[in-house]
DNA sequence: AGCTTTTTTAATAGCGCTAACATCAATTTG
DNA sequence: CAAATTGATGTTAGCGCTATTAAAAAAGCT
């Protein structure tokens, strides 16, 4: 008695569908554009959700539908700027399509990942999304395979045979920017590698070595290990900067450690690109909050996670194709963003 | 017929109660910490519990709870460090406490914004979280009360007349910087100000103010506007560094603003913290990514996304206190981290 | 013992939505 | 012209959980 409405806001369908002289299922028809309705009353449904704000309710519609539309995304590594850039993606993704998300952390250790990829099956999702390093992760894909679960790797070197792939072209990408550097003149190239444990490391190195074996006049590549984190970059440069004949670039494989390696040739006095050309790879935030801004690789993170989320939905979708396996392997669109940090060799090096 | 379990891994409460040999509503209590269950009974469903991998589905609870529980975030300011860490803590502490996050997007614009906080208002959410920029808005969190909606400001300068709150001391904090860089000997510090429609921008500032005033021998503070991001800091830099008797020092409201001094001060040729100290605000991934790290105020930015959360969740439960309005202001504590870009002032300055 | 008061447990009714089936008119066909 | 076929909508039965109410068991009183 005391509290009229029983909650305020509350839209339902039920609403609309009286609004729109219909019955309920066919509002549901219509938000979920499913065929065979007839235009006028779709329209008819449609005005009506508008007039009253209607937004259809995310977790009784993952109720419903069982658990399909209801997908997980596990992450661990909060660095910065992709993390956010990726969950941003998903969450848009999934508010457009009417998934739900589950979300769950989980820290590097196989433990802890078995630990968190058993909390998502058991919450039975219809597929999972594995960013970065648990993209790798051949135990986990294992174990949501066994639970019949669908698995989308992002951000891998290769397409995976055993998970569908959402990622982009890293051999391709790294071999631009190295022909970048060579048409600006650079010679003697440093690489920084990242960490080697995932694929698309290896793939960037080996861009940047097949293209460094194109150049005419030839140059000489130079190779230091990295583990993408800061530090790691700092400390390669160093050792590139001290080298009897060090090189005139720098191209790090992840912009952390070429902010790095920025830090490293400022504290030797270098101007960068006047004595020394740095680039990175990934384009997040940090790539525009250094000076000079960073020459770069977009890496579309938010538009990957938002299709790896369509991705899943799709093929939860259809268990019928689940055994077949035709395995997908989805290719997004990289970009080149040249930025202050490189330029022309210069002469007196 | 050809699929023998309907869902994979979905174990429900049913089939704990049945594993405990106990109803399904204990096993409900127990799942959330209901007073008057037996000990030995709870002691047995939890068993069931861990024995089953049973974990409670997020969408059937905040459906059966009608509302409560499902709580709403509204995000535009994909700020890297920031947003990333408010994310996690915010997801974190949903897990934890069972509520089913609600999370929408928007951009700065009054429109948008009002246009999301519509939808989440129809969406039937009992609570929404307010971060930094729209914490600031009069306009999304007087809708927020007219619809009977909690609503918690989180990250503004003071609290609010109008809705809980869930904060730092930045005036605090901002001094407690201040006196740190008094305290290494300077005397003329620059200090960089925050987007003026922030009321933390305010806070911080007032602090350094008043501490640069307690100052003694006296100090003499050289304040020049900002907008929180790099290119600003780095602008303002220049215009302090090219004054005729230019800061030792520089206070910059922010991170981000602080990387921007940094280059301004490289670029001059100028070694941090040689010739200049320079610090940020706020923590994020940024101040250890560049060189050299930058001392800086820990916001504990996750901590408050949760404390928030928790806020909302409480509240929301009990209408009763709604119109008492005993307004909450959470004050969450802040952490002085010293690293390599503040020095002893030089002699030669 | 017989009764009321306290614990503790069980049963029932939804929350808002969708899948699957049922219905009913408007066609088409033998 | 009755029967079979469409196309568009309506009905019913849950999804997994919680609130609420009813029931049973345990404990306290005259």
């Amino acid at each position: 008695m005391s509290r009229t409405k029983k909650r305020s806001g509350g839209v339902t369908m039920d609403h609309v569908a009286r609004e729109a002289g219909v019955s309920l299922m066919t509002v549901s028809r219509v938000m979920n554009n499913v065929p065979g309705v007839k235009a006028s009353t779709r329209e008819a449904v449609m005005r009506a959700v508008k007039e009253l704000g209607y937004s259809p309710n995310a977790a009784a519609r993952s109720l419903a539908r069982n658990g399909a539309g209801r997908i997980g995304l596990l992450y661990s590594n909060p660095s910065a700027g992709y993390l956010s850039q990726f969950l941003v993606g998903a969450l848009d993704g999934a508010q457009t399509s009417g998934a739900l998300l589950v979300i769950e952390k989980c820290d590097i250790s196989p433990d802890s990942e078995s630990a968190a990829i058993g909390r998502l099956i058991a919450g039975g999702v219809a597929g999972v999304i594995l960013p970065a390093p648990h993209a790798e992760s051949d135990r986990a894909i294992a174990a949501l395979r066994e639970a019949g679960v669908v698995a989308i790797a992002v951000g891998t070197g290769h397409a995976r045979s055993d998970a569908h792939a959402v990622r982009m072209d890293d051999f391709a990408a790294a071999a631009e920017m190295t022909r970048h550097l060579v048409e600006l003149g650079h010679r003697r190239i440093g690489f920084i590698k990242g960490a080697v444990n995932q694929t698309a490391s290896v793939e960037r190195l080996l861009g940047f070595e097949t293209e460094i074996r194109r150049a005419d006049p030839p140059a000489e590549p130079l190779v230091e290990p990295g583990d993408f984190t800061y530090r790691s970059g700092f400390e390669a440069a160093e050792r590139l900067l001290t080298l009897e004949h060090p090189p005139t670039a720098i191209f790090a494989s992840n912009d952390d450690m070429a902010a790095g390696a920025l830090a490293a040739a400022h504290r030797r006095g270098l101007d960068v690109p006047g004595d020394l050309s740095v680039t990175g790879f990934d384009d997040t935030p940090l790539a525009t909050a250094v000076w000079p801004e960073l020459t770069t690789i977009r890496q579309p993170v938010a538009r990957m996670a938002e299709a790896a989320l369509r991705l899943v939905l799709q093929e939860s979708r259809d268990p019928s194709r689940r055994d077949l396996r035709a395995l997908i392997d989805q290719l997004l669109p990289h970009q080149l963003i040249v930025r202050a940090s490189t330029g022309r060799v210069s002469d007196n090096s």
